[in-house]
RNA sequence: UGGGGUGUGGCCAAGUGGUUAAGGCACCGGAUUUUGAUUCCGGCAUUCGAAGGUUCGAAUCCUUCCACCCCAGCCA
């Protein structure tokens, strides 16, 4: 168990990083291995963001080291404390503890006395480059950049510049602060970075305080050198920003910092690779297109991978973190199969979800030769292993519901479920037999009347015969009326989102809701954060925003293992 | 076509010159089972992007080639 208590972890993998980190602290270079998690508080966490999480925190607790949360908030346009305080809630939700809570825009004060020092060292300078012309000095991919006329403006001028842009002197665009690197370097990266931008714009911490803001690759290095980070994990996409991410912090002068110790060395930038889940999306502009067009029910919707819609879903925080264990870390991008999530949390809930009978598509039953009136209660385990789970009573009697799925009119020999003449037993029940098929006007068929067998308890059969079909049910009369909202993947297409136009993406069924579904009636007395198993359907959790006691409403996390319905296919 | 990366079974992923190339997911058998669940047992890469080379010996070293990903925001 880690210190987060959560149960049910698997043991943390060997990865690149680790074995980096392992021989850096052998061989002296650091004490100990302090990361960070850094997102921008712009959108919420979906998946990716937990990979990262669990490679920072996780790394930190394994190897007795720390790790912050730091929000890299340096883009005021996009920012805001309702982002924040969701990042902040679910790294706090999958078990992890910083050890220092940190924001970049803490950092602006001694960001910008950076910025002067590499001014007054001759390495930046103020242009009045607008973006276009900035674009057409770059260069491309193949040819060299040039250099800015501005590029050789004297210290003392680009000084009084610099104070002027932060005086708010002037306009948006009309001035920025570059690092004097080499225009002609086959990285485009380090042809003359901006550091600093002008934008009057309200920072959801800061204020107005500041209308320049410096940018992120100015703005990270800086961050881990003060705050003692000795490894720096981001993904691939931030490899050719390595070589920067090393000249800045070569050519500033960090003297303390003021978390933590200071790292006998520099932080070191390591890069891994992204995973995709299939069937999922992760981009922010693509979730927000799904949550503004209506097609979701808004960023914690049970059918997205983030964060939030995986804990409305039902998942649990173990399930997450055995998820990003089992996928690894490498430097290649990968494409993850849903099996894996779905492995996850099955394997997560098979040992700690509560056993229920729960009918989603309810077909009344009457055992047309057991007495009126009279009831059994029948004791049955809450976990078929686990003892310590316990026991509650389950209510038989003359009128039940089983599942309108584990009946058909004209069933395949190997359906080992109900249908005309045919003989299921009624799990913890007796066995029935289906003498009659009753159907309305419409051809449907609305109800069964079938015979029990009174020698049939505890499993047996007087004459010995054996069962092979075994179903849930519940008693008509006291099953409690529930809304039942089955989930599936939101997408029919492995990698949604290739094209612009995903709405034809969508899964159609990707929400099935059951109004009528008919539950036991202890599922009343559980808690609200309880997991069930509806025994032979699936795994099932209150909705956080829709349940009540009045009008119980429950969603499917994930399907039970279903080798009859691949055998179907 | 400049620079930076990556290529091991359907999807992930160990492996860092030396017996039959870990493990998970998926899939296929079979056993147990009052959940067609779980559990168990068995199967599933003569081969590591390709071709050459070095070596007694190569997924691991060298050469060439091929494929794919990232970079030309005053986003992160």
């Amino acid at each position: 168990m880690s210190k987060s208590g959560l149960k049910n972890l698997k043991p943390a993998p060997k990865h690149f990083i680790r074995s980096i980190a392992e021989n850096e602290i052998k061989n002296g270079k650091h004490d100990s291995v302090y990361t960070r998690f850094p997102p921008e508080p712009n959108g919420y966490l979906h998946l990716g963001h937990a990979k990262s999480i669990c490679l920072n925190f996780g790394l930190a607790e394994d190897m007795s080291g720390r790790c912050n949360l730091r929000f890299d908030d340096t883009n005021p346009e996009k920012e805001s404390t309702e982002y924040m305080e969701s990042i902040r809630a679910s790294v706090e939700w999958l078990g992890y503890e910083w050890d220092h809570l940190c924001y970049a825009s803490d950092y602006f004060d001694e960001l910008y006395d950076f910025a002067v020092e590499l001014i007054n060292k001759g390495l930046a300078y103020v242009d009045d480059l607008d973006a276009e012309q900035m674009r057409e000095y770059r260069g491309t991919l193949t040819e060299a950049g040039r250099n800015s006329p501005s590029r050789e403006r004297a210290i003392k001028e680009n000084l009084a510049l610099f104070e002027r842009m932060r005086a708010g002197e002037f306009a948006a665009g009309q001035y920025v602060l570059r690092a004097k690197i080499d225009m002609s370097s086959p990285n485009i990266v380090m042809r003359d970075p901006i550091l600093y931008r002008i934008r009057f714009a309200e920072h959801y911490r800061a204020g107005d305080k500041w209308c320049i803001y410096p940018m992120y690759d100015f703005t990270h290095c800086i961050s881990d050198a003060v705050e003692g980070i000795t490894h720096s994990l981001c993904t691939l996409e931030f490899q050719d920003n390595r070589e920067l991410y090393d000249w800045i912090l070569a050519n500033i002068t960090i003297k303390e910092n003021h978390v933590g110790e200071r790292g006998k060395a520099l932080p070191r930038q390591i890069e891994f690779g992204r995973s995709n889940l299939e069937y999922s999306i992760a981009s922010k502009r693509k979730l927000i297109q799904l949550v503004n067009e209506g097609f979701v029910d808004g960023w914690d919707d049970p059918r997205l991978t983030t964060l939030d819609g995986l804990k409305r879903r039902g998942y649990t925080p173990a399930s997450i973190r055995n998820f990003c264990a089992e996928i690894g870390i490498t430097k290649k991008d990968s494409t993850i199969e849903m099996t894996v999530l779905e492995n996850a949390i099955r394997h997560d809930l098979e040992a700690s979800a509560k056993r229920v009978f729960g009918v989603l598509k309810p077909l009344k039953v009457v055992l047309t030769n057991y007495p009126e009136g009279e009831t059994e209660q029948i004791e049955v385990r809450n976990h078929p292993k686990d003892e310590s789970m316990g026991v509650r009573a389950i209510t038989f009697s003359r009128e039940l519901y089983i599942d309108h799925d584990d009946f058909m009119l004209d069933p395949p020999a190997k359906f080992f479920r109900l249908g005309p003449g045919r003989e299921v037993r009624l799990r913890y029940g007796y066995a029935i037999t289906c003498d009659e098929v009753i159907r309305n006007e419409a051809g449907d068929v609305v109800e069964l009347r079938c015979s029990y067998d009174p020698e049939s308890a505890k499993g047996k059969t007087a004459d010995g015969r054996k069962i092979k079909g075994i179903i849930h049910w519940v008693s008509a009369e006291d099953a409690v009326n529930a809304e039942v909202r089955q989930y599936d993947r939101l997408f029919n297409v492995p990698n949604p989102g290739a094209s612009d136009d995903f709405a034809q993406e969508l899964n159609p069924d990707s929400l099935v809701i059951f109004e009528n579904a008919k539950l036991e009636p202890s599922i009343l007395a559980a808690d609200i954060h309880d997991r069930f198993q509806f025994e032979r359907v699936g795994y099932f959790c209150f909705d956080a925003k829709d349940h009540s006691e009045r009008k119980p409403v429950l969603n499917r996390t994930v399907s039970l293992r279903d080798t009859w319905a691949n055998i179907n296919k």
